[in-house]
RNA sequence: GGGCUAGUAGCUCAGCUGGCUAGAGCGCACCCCUGAUAAGGGUGAGGUCGGAGGUUCGAGUCCUCUCUGGCCCA
């Protein structure tokens, strides 16, 4: 643009190239962080350098934090839940080691289980093997199994460990706890004889859940509900004494009415033992096209439409306790059985008389005992009915009798009317079959047994904890713990497989059990030196070479130990899982209560609650002081997240794709204790902040090329004057290091993340290094207003390395490397305090400069002058106090202006046009002293100097 | 079906015990810079706070119901 007409031009009469005469920014930390090559390079340093173990024992002595990993099952690849849970522990570990705390963190694996056992079944059926190890005996085949499941734990571990540490994770790797270890067995083994100790282990016959597939019970969390079609029968059973019921109603009648009861389970109708009314309903008798049956009174249409019935005749009607102690004839066996009450039963199915075989389902089951009912079960393991059921179902499975007995039914006269339900069914989530109820002899531990010590249940003393002496994160774990913990049953703790550890119970031979706390020690002694794997090749009497039955108060009468023979139920996974504190933490004396537990959301039942109830028993203490919970992953549209649903993320392309550091950082910004939705598109847009972050880095980097290091810090801020822009950023940093400590402590990482990044982005890039940048470029390399910058930038890139190494532990190692060298590693390094004084008036200046940009854009406008760059622009900024004029250098260089003037007397700020005043050539600045030099260029008097300077 | 939990700008989230014209960052639009340059700076436009009732002088914030998700159970 021309200038306007009449003002002087002065032009340059040289062409120098200022640019090879600033100091402009230098360094070998690059832009582009490469992470996907770079991560890999740094997790082979920390391994090689011995990092863990270097930096934990340089902790060792301070304040101890005494943190605890949940195992991961050792199966598959890792997922991002893994992820998430793997890096949020990773963030509390370092960022401990960071404020100086004592902490170490051993990673685990759980090893044993059915997963593992169906998967090596079905490959080894799939390779042709199993036959051959079906035709092994007893003990070599579960032998044979177990070495086949343990070489595939022993893979995904060295997988999963693999990419564990390529997330950047810091843990004991060389010294992992796995489940199938011979001393953790032990100590598992030990934690279960201190509960048969307090007398609450017991064994009972219990309808469990059984897949037939897989020939075990299986628990709660091994269940997955999916549709199934099922014949749905309504079925009468004829009334054993007419005249009872008649009496029951209170009238007369002149044929023998039935009971009507409906089922899904068909099969289950052989093992019926009862029929529940409850007391309160009103039940009717009722002629249904002819027929006399009894159904609840609200039902009664319902039925009736159902079986197509024409001609409804209610009879009469009476309460459900009348019914009671009536009895009834079962359709095809030779047996009378009666009416019994229950509370469970409604009239949102079915007919409002409920079908009970107390062998084949829960609440028949409570309802069996009350009644002295026998617990019946004429299904064994494999599906198939024994010799006890009538000849026409004998040796059927369960499946194929469903269509039987509706026939059976049918022509005996008994079906009222039968048709196909879809409805929810509980499957075996491995086999994906579905399974059925069935009485067996299991293990418990009893949550309401009252134990030896102190006499209180396990129950009582967990509700007692979680009311009071645990910290939840979030708060509302507390109830849903509460919650669970209220409605939970008896532990079953036994399973039939191969792949687990034992249950230590011998059978002797009238038919007792030998279980005695002396008994199991002796055997965790035999699997602590001998492995697990002893009780299928050792004879009892090895087994229980260390054990005395005389000196054991507990053994039972005329025991022979030669005459034993050894039990077949493995534990349940949890109860090794769950005794981690003990097999861990308390053999690696790292201490009791464990400060943290954290896990997803779901662990509230799982490891949480199967951990606490353990220890309870055998400590009395919680095992933990906090409990910290995060959310589950959710696709981008909110659903949930699953392998087979085919929205899952792979975690290696993940980290190829965008770097473990950008995945870290992306874990830091959630607000983890919801549903956290994944998508490739987030990870890309973390991405771009973690550019900013290094971006800002680099900056600081590349400005101290020329610096002399170290800086010391108390020197630096105890030098720098309040009112300086130095002392303004370092009490900025000051106080960002103190939130972000805050926030480390107490698990609120978004919040760290996001100071971290507002730190970065405004308090650093938008106004501090924006303000220094002429200074840094422009002044004479070691000008004391440049030395004095550089010592906080330097001091500034210290921070940040350290503030952000918990959470880009690469990153910031690699920044940290480029300022003190290759040999130097952040994660060593604990934070110090910073103190600096600090001028009041700061708010005020920034105020200030808020208004001098909004001025600055509207005298963009072509209506107002047109000044579209600020060093073309003057400002006269008001200042009635005087209280922004100690400022003026440093907010002229904020705003990036050539001139700011503070004056008393103006009342607003005035823009000033300086595009036809001179400009300088080397810092472009419109600034007063410029004028041309005796070398003929345009230079401002501090560039001229500089300039000089260089030349000498 | 039950317990716990979430639903605020296109996106990620703040909004404590009810009192503001509902905030931030990213993204977006426009502009500047080209000596942080596959960078940097400035300004600005975006929301009936899932929906419907109710309590209150006043509700994103309390109550009831409801819709859509998640975890754990049945």
């Amino acid at each position: 643009m021309e200038p306007a007409s009449g003002r002087i031009l002065i032009m340059s009469d040289t062409k120098t190239n200022w640019k090879k005469t600033l100091n402009l920014p230098r360094t070998s930390f690059p832009m582009r962080a490469n992470l996907a090559q770079n991560e890999s390079a740094t997790v082979k340093r920390w391994l090689k350098e011995s990092l863990y173990e270097r930096v934990t024992e340089a902790r060792s002595g301070g304040e101890p934090f005494v943190y605890h990993d949940g195992p991961p099952y050792a199966n598959g690849s890792i997922h991002v839940g893994h992820l998430l849970n793997k890096v949020l522990k990773d963030i509390v570990f370092r960022s401990r080691l960071l404020a100086g705390r004592e902490c170490r963190f051993v990673p685990g694996w759980d090893c044993h289980g059915l997963p593992i056992e169906h998967k090596v079944m079905t490959e080894l059926a799939q390779s042709g093997k199993l036959d051959k190890i079906n035709s092994l005996d007893e003990a070599s085949r579960r032998m044979a199994i177990r070495r086949e499941c343990r070489k595939d734990a022993e893979k995904y571990i060295k997988l999963q460990r693999g990419q564990m540490q390529r997330l950047l994770t810091l843990a004991d790797y060389d010294n992992p706890y796995l489940t199938m270890n011979p001393a953790y067995e032990q100590r598992v083994v030990e934690t279960f004889a201190d509960l048969v100790s307090q007398n609450i282990v017991f064994r009972q016959l219990k309808p469990v859940h059984w897949s037939i597939a897989n020939e075990t019970a299986l628990a709660e969390a091994e269940l997955e509900y999916e549709d199934r079609i099922d014949p749905s029968v309504y079925v009468d059973f004829e009334a054993a004494d007419a005249s009872a019921v008649a009496a029951a109603f209170d009238t007369e009648l002149d044929q023998t009415p039935s009971f009507m009861i409906w089922t899904t389970t068909p099969w289950t109708l052989p093992a019926n033992l009862a029929i529940a009314v409850h007391d309160r309903l009103l039940y009717a008798l009722v002629r249904l096209d002819g027929a006399l049956t009894i159904v609840a009174d609200e039902l009664v249409e319902r039925v009736a439409k159902i079986g197509g019935v024409e001609n409804i005749e209610r009879l009469a009607t009476c309460r459900g306790d009348q019914l009671a102690g009536l009895s009834y004839k079962h359709p095809f066996i030779d047996q009378k059985s009666p009416v019994v009450s229950a509370e469970y039963v409604t009239l949102e199915d079915g007919t409002g008389l409920v079908h009970t075989a107390p062998g084949h389902g829960v609440e028949d089951y409570g309802t069996g005992l009350r009644e002295g009912l026998d617990i019946y079960c004429p299904v064994q393991g494999d599906g198939t009915y024994d010799e006890t059921v009538p000849q026409w179902l004998h040796g059927l499975s369960v499946w194929e009798a469903n269509p039987k007995v509706v026939e059976h039914l049918r022509s005996s006269g008994h079906l009222f009317t039968s048709i196909d339900i879809d409805h929810s069914y509980p499957h075996d989530g491995r086999s994906k079959t579905p399974v059925i109820f069935r009485a067996t002899e299991q293990w418990f531990i009893g949550v309401d047994r009252p134990m030896r010590k102190g006499g209180e249940s396990l129950r009582a003393m967990a509700m007692s904890a979680t009311e009071s002496s645990v910290k939840f994160v979030p708060e509302w774990g507390r109830n849903r713990m509460r919650g669970m913990l209220e409605s939970r049953p008896d532990w079953c703790i036994s399973r039939q497989r191969a792949w687990g550890l034992p249950i230590p119970a011998f059978a002797m031979p009238g038919g007792e059990v030998l279980m005695t706390s002396a008994s199991v020690r002796a055997v965790a002694g035999a699997f602590g030196q001998r492995g697990s794997d002893a009780w299928f090749t050792e004879t009892p009497a090895m087994l229980l070479a260390d054990y005395d039955p005389g000196s054991d108060p507990d053994a039972p009468d005329g025991l022979d130990i030669e005459s034993l023979e050894k039990m077949h139920d493995i534990f349940d996974v949890w109860f090794e899982s769950g005794s981690s504190w003990n097999a861990v933490m308390s053999a690696r004396e790292q201490g009791y209560p464990i400060d943290l537990y954290s896990e997803g959301s779901d662990q509230h039942r799982g490891w949480f609650q199967l951990s606490l109830l353990p220890a309870l028993g055998v400590t009395g203490e919680p095992p933990f002081r906090c409990l910290l919970t995060h959310g589950f992953m959710v696709d981008r549209n909110g659903r949930k997240m699953s392998k087979s649903g085919g929205n899952a993320l792979n975690v290696d392309d993940l980290l190829k794709d965008v770097g473990a550091d950008v995945c870290r950082w992306w874990v830091s910004s959630l607000a983890f204790e919801n549903d956290i939705r994944v998508d490739l598109e987030l990870f890309k847009l973390a991405g771009e902040s973690y550019r900013k972050i290094r971006n800002t880095i680099r900056f600081l980097l590349s400005n101290l090329d020329d610096l002399e290091k170290p800086v010391d810090l108390d020197q630096i801020c105890s030098s720098l004057a309040p009112d300086s822009l130095d002392a303004w950023v370092l009490s900025q940093g000051s106080r960002l290091q103190t939130d972000v400590m805050e926030a480390y402590e107490n698990y609120e990482f978004r919040r760290a993340h996001l100071a971290i990044f507002d730190f970065c982005n405004e308090t650093l890039s938008a106004i501090y290094c924006v303000a220094v940048k002429d200074r840094l470029y422009c002044d004479q390399p070691d000008s004391e207003r440049r030395r004095q910058s550089q010592a906080t930038l330097f001091l500034l890139a210290e921070l940040l390395c350290r503030l952000t190494s918990p959470i880009l532990s690469h990153t910031a190692d690699e920044a940290w490397r480029s300022l003190h060298g290759d040999e130097a590693c952040v994660h060593m390094e604990i934070l110090r305090p910073i103190t600096i004084e600090v001028d009041s008036r700061w708010p005020k200046v920034l105020e200030a400069r808020d208004r001098i940009l909004k001025a600055l854009e509207v005298a963009k406008g072509p209506d107002q002058g047109g000044i579209e760059k600020s060093l073309d622009a003057g400002v006269v900024l008001p200042d009635p106090d005087g209280d922004l004029h100690p400022f003026r250098e440093d907010l002229e260089s904020m705003c990036e202006l050539s001139r700011l003037r503070c004056d008393a007397q103006a009342e607003m700020i005035v823009i000033e046009d300086l595009r036809s005043e001179p400009c300088c050539e080397r810092s472009w600045r419109r600034d007063e002293t410029v004028s041309k030099r005796s070398n003929g260029s345009l230079l401002s008097d501090r560039d001229w100097e500089a300039v000089q300077a260089a030349a000498q």
